[in-house]
DNA sequence: TTATAAAGCGAACCGATGTTCGATGTCAAG
DNA sequence: CTTGACATCGAACATCGGTTCGCTTTATAA
């Protein structure tokens, strides 16, 4: 059906709507075709662009000024589309440090946040969870570095109160006062909380006193001048 | 300047141009619009279309059939805006490791690569660089833990053989036969690498045998069941 | 009520624009 | 050379479609 034989004059007629219409927002005339590519008949234009119909490059609404419209390729641009795509808007919803509880979003979750509030992630990294259940924070202070996470990373969080054994997790520890980000396993009635950075030991703790405030799907650290 | 005062026909007009473009590619005619909003002359949805211009809400091209545009209306949607706006695709080109040199994007840095091998990454994140300079690693073993790195991280370098003081850079060191992140100050003829790591300390190096390879703008970490 | 401006109407004008058709040129097959 | 498909040209035609202008209607204020 779609031959590959375009004519010279052909690829400059399409190329040239194309423009046209990102320049004005509507397409030209025959005329102003064959101006652009230099065609000295209405005519010829009017036969090139019925051939670029039958050709399904193109779709003409006939006595209809300026009556074009490029068919969409949809095999083109794979690569670029996927450029696009998804960025999931997170809410960065405060600071997370050893000292004090985490941070949870609040009651208007999911709905509206400052442009200002949101970071921005690629849908790639996250595997699909729903948006409505992530959140981020900033972590502040070096408390974090067995976690090998530094000051200023931001952390990505999936909101959930339960864990399965080596996921990453924020943990309230209520005994100690104190929030942690650790490797979580559980081992009968206690768990152990292993630090992502190998070189460091676990500690253990008491089961109930570990109060799972998110899993951890992601760190995001930029560096600047 | 631009009033808020709407008529319902303006209104009409202005939804009906929109619908209209999508649904044929091109702008409708003066009568077109008439006959759709329910105006029985033709000089009276001139004087409307240009009370639109007026109010700056649409763009007309005198003597021009089909002469419209609306114009983009900056200030809506901000948020939705960021969700889908600019990722940048970045060449994956390989593994960083303490014992190897760093891979290096090849000649035809810029141009095309395989969707498997490219990574995505928010605008948001990488300051404005020149796309072409960027590339990805992806970092396996611990031997990287001093720059507080993990296995499996990727890290967004821009390509660069020097350094100013603080960068954070991928350097190899010839005469040791090794790859290292650190951040980087040069001191009289010799270079302090210091491991981003702060209970770690520095090394020393010749700065004849610091070979910058690219500096570090982000590190991306993701985490899976 | 009257004055004034804004909004709408209808018709005429004329350039813009798609369509049609006969004539010409080109090139490869017969 | 002849033939016929293909591409081009030029011109004529009939709408399409933006513009203009005089007039009427509606709304608001004096």
């Amino acid at each position: 059906m779609a031959q590959k034989e375009l004519s010279t004059r052909q690829k400059k007629i399409l190329s040239f709507i194309g423009s046209f219409i990102d320049e004005h927002g509507f397409p030209p005339t025959i005329r102003e075709i064959g101006e652009a590519v230099n065609i000295a008949s209405t005519s010829v234009v009017n036969y090139n662009l019925n051939k670029l119909v039958e050709y399904n490059l193109l779709e003409r609404a006939p006595e209809v000024s300026r009556g074009l419209r490029l068919v969409k390729d949809e095999t083109e641009l794979p690569v670029r589309y996927a450029e696009q795509s998804n960025l999931l808007a997170v809410p960065l919803v405060g600071k997370i440090a050893a000292s004090e509880p985490v941070p949870l979003p609040g009651e208007d979750f999911g709905y509206y946040y400052d442009a200002d509030d949101m970071i921005e992630v690629p849908q790639s990294m996250i595997e699909s969870t729903h948006r409505e259940e992530l959140f981020a924070l900033r972590v502040t202070g070096d408390s974090m570095i067995d976690a090998m996470v530094a000051e200023g990373d931001i952390i990505v969080l999936k909101r959930q109160n339960t864990a399965r054994n080596g996921d990453m997790v924020a943990v309230w520890l209520s005994e100690h006062g104190e929030t942690t980000l650790k490797n979580y396993f559980l081992e009968g009635n206690r768990v152990r909380l292993q630090p992502a950075n190998p070189t460091m030991g676990p500690i253990y703790v008491d089961a109930k006193q570990v109060h799972v405030q998110g899993r951890v799907l992601a760190v995001l650290r930029t560096l600047h001048h």
